[in-house]
DNA sequence: TATGAATGAGCGTTCATTCAT
DNA sequence: GATGAATGAACGCTCATTCAT
């Protein structure tokens, strides 16, 4: 029991100072937040945090990396596409991951704010990081744009170069609505007008619309 | 006399000192750059520094609003439409934006970086600056679209929320372009791409793509 | 039962805990060596030197007393005077024990190395020790001339103060000697030419040199 | 004016530094003494010390390097040999540089304890010195003997190896004035009962010795 | 206006020591 | 006895900012 009572509290501690950085790091900045403010905030000593981080820079580098994680799991979730599918399925499923994705950040503006702020050119690790991160969501945006393109229904484009610009195109309106709400659209709005943009350009010569009836999704609600 | 002195000196100093910190903020980042950096870098003491700016994020704010201040330059030169022109002028002007943001970007890359890096959550004044530069953007690119569908080449959406998406596919595209380059297009090829994503998914029905026979407009030298 | 468990477990958990200490201490100083380091080389937990130790400074005084207790049990096996013995012998027992302590330094260099570099000023009650020990082999050596002055081989002098002197001459050689050796004569050479300094000028008048006939002693194998 | 009170004034903060250092190392010791005692103890802040050394060791090198210069200034004064003197001012020389270098350790004792305690193994750079230091009195000494030898006075023998042997019998002999005064003889008889047992030894066979007739040197009054 | 020595609050990190299990 | 997670005081060092000259 009392190996136990180790085995779990040692995780546990862990997590603590995770989550205390992580409400930190979003609400004030890595630079603005000091080791101190995070054990003080986890509850535990300072000498407590070099139990479970070498550095600094480590715990920060964990908060970004659970973020990530948390984005490429939605990703995949909704990313994968069934044999036989309605071909138009495709657009839907990309709405939809739209939209969770959408709801997430919405969630967690801090977070995301966070991750914007100083994700990159902290530390080589993380540049790293979000290097990877990119190109991994890319990829799969560049395999599902093959797929459809090998289904004739998109375009010839360059499936890498168009996956990035759909990333921007999402994280910047996104980014957008969590700073500043101008006169946008409401979200599911937001969302379909989005995707319409980023695939109406791409359909191939005398192909259908799918925007043209394809039902609205709806957002779930947030975890 | 002294003011006179100031007026003439006085300038000089500060764009020394701007120009220092330009170079140095982009190669080694803000918080990584000390004031003394900085003075040593522009040749003068390091308490001149506090006869130019109050504090060090100051001259952070004049480097960062001196960038901002380039794109916009260009996005207006660019961007003001004539009355009477040819339609498809809009879309080539669009064109010729992105083409000379982009050659810009290539040719500060430590500078634009820095700018994605560092520049939000420093500072609410940082911050409401760079807001503030989206919206502009966002707005003249808003008036070009709300233009182009008064003259019936782009179909209905929201100006305002295309607008910002049209900068995000434009930032990120150019951001991965400068970090770690995949096997994107070449770059002429990387704009006529992206503006096609861009607005051939916005023609109003019927209206002729202008994506099929526009001439490749060519890269300028770099100032 | 614990008491004997104590007197049969703790005294090897103590020696493996001095011996790892030894080395540590020898190879990184003492303010290099931490209590991990320490139990991490015994193979026991962090904890456990505590139950033997009541401070980091007190197994560094033991490895000290080791040492010291290594060089007096030299100078003791050899210092002792046989009764009716040729008076020459005592210039021979004298160079036999230089020679042994030159050897145990030599097979020991870091923590010989050790003992002068950091046992001093360190604790009160190590400065004691230290001081005691050079007052003990002081007073061995004193002893022993006085012995050779009541035979008549030795002039008149102070002991003491000779004796003392006798140690520097021998530790100041042997420490040169530990650390980079300069252009001496070969290890049997040097202790000669040592004891023949220390010795030859104590002669009474009108009393033979030993060193004109004494046969040089051999190094025997170290332990 | 502003100008020499600058040229006057920097060289007299790091000097009132070092005196600070000087004085608590040789009190508490290296490891015991922070920047902030030596700061606080020179009446500066704590970032002053920055301006003038580049970390701790520099100044405790600086001490210890004051404290070398001093002795090897005593023993380049009274070191020098005189063409055409008499023979035997060889061996006075010797007593008056022995004599001298003994006041000057008596009257600094918290700082001569120092450069034995903590000297060896803290740094490189520092080790180097003080074997360097080493290396210098020994060639000094090596070079007098190496004379004497020339001269007839002294007989056969290794002189670095005899030179190092001297200065292990003065500085034990020293050390232990300065520790725990023992029944050793009043400080003038001692030098000369050193000098007698460094140099009588050595005298080459048929030569008169110099300590039947030489006068005692008296100890000058320490500056 | 320009200087640069001086300031001192503040931070990341270490590690001897404790104590509940 | 043995463990090792937790503690927290302490320290070296940085650097934005001030101010006497």
């Amino acid at each position: 029991m009392s190996v136990r009572a180790r085995e779990v509290a040692a995780p546990t501690r862990r997590l603590d100072l995770v989550s205390a950085a992580r409400i930190l790091f979003a609400e004030k900045g890595y630079h603005e937040t000091t080791v101190e403010d995070i054990t003080r905030s986890a509850g535990v000593a300072k000498g407590t945090f070099y139990l479970y981080f070498d550095e600094k820079r480590e715990i920060f580098l964990a908060v970004i990396r659970e973020l990530l994680d948390l984005i490429k799991a939605i990703g995949s979730t909704v990313g994968a596409a069934t044999p036989g599918e309605h071909p138009l399925a495709f657009f839907q499923r990309a709405e939809q991951s739209a939209l969770r994705l959408l709801e997430i950040f919405l969630a967690n503006r801090p977070l995301a704010r966070l991750a914007y702020r100083e994700s990159m050119g902290m530390d080589p690790a993380l540049d790293d990081m979000i290097r990877g991160f990119y190109r991994e969501v890319a990829e799969i945006e560049a395999g599902n744009i093959r797929v459809a393109q090998s289904l004739g229904l998109i375009r010839e484009c360059s499936p890498i170069l168009t996956a990035y610009a759909h990333i921007g195109m999402v994280e910047r309106v996104v980014l957008t609505l969590l700073e500043e709400p101008p006169d946008f659209p409401e979200p599911t709005e937001v969302v379909r007008q989005v995707m319409r943009l980023a695939y109406e350009g791409l359909r191939a010569p005398g192909t259908p619309s799918p925007y043209d009836y394809l039902p609205l999704p709806t957002m779930s609600a947030p975890s």
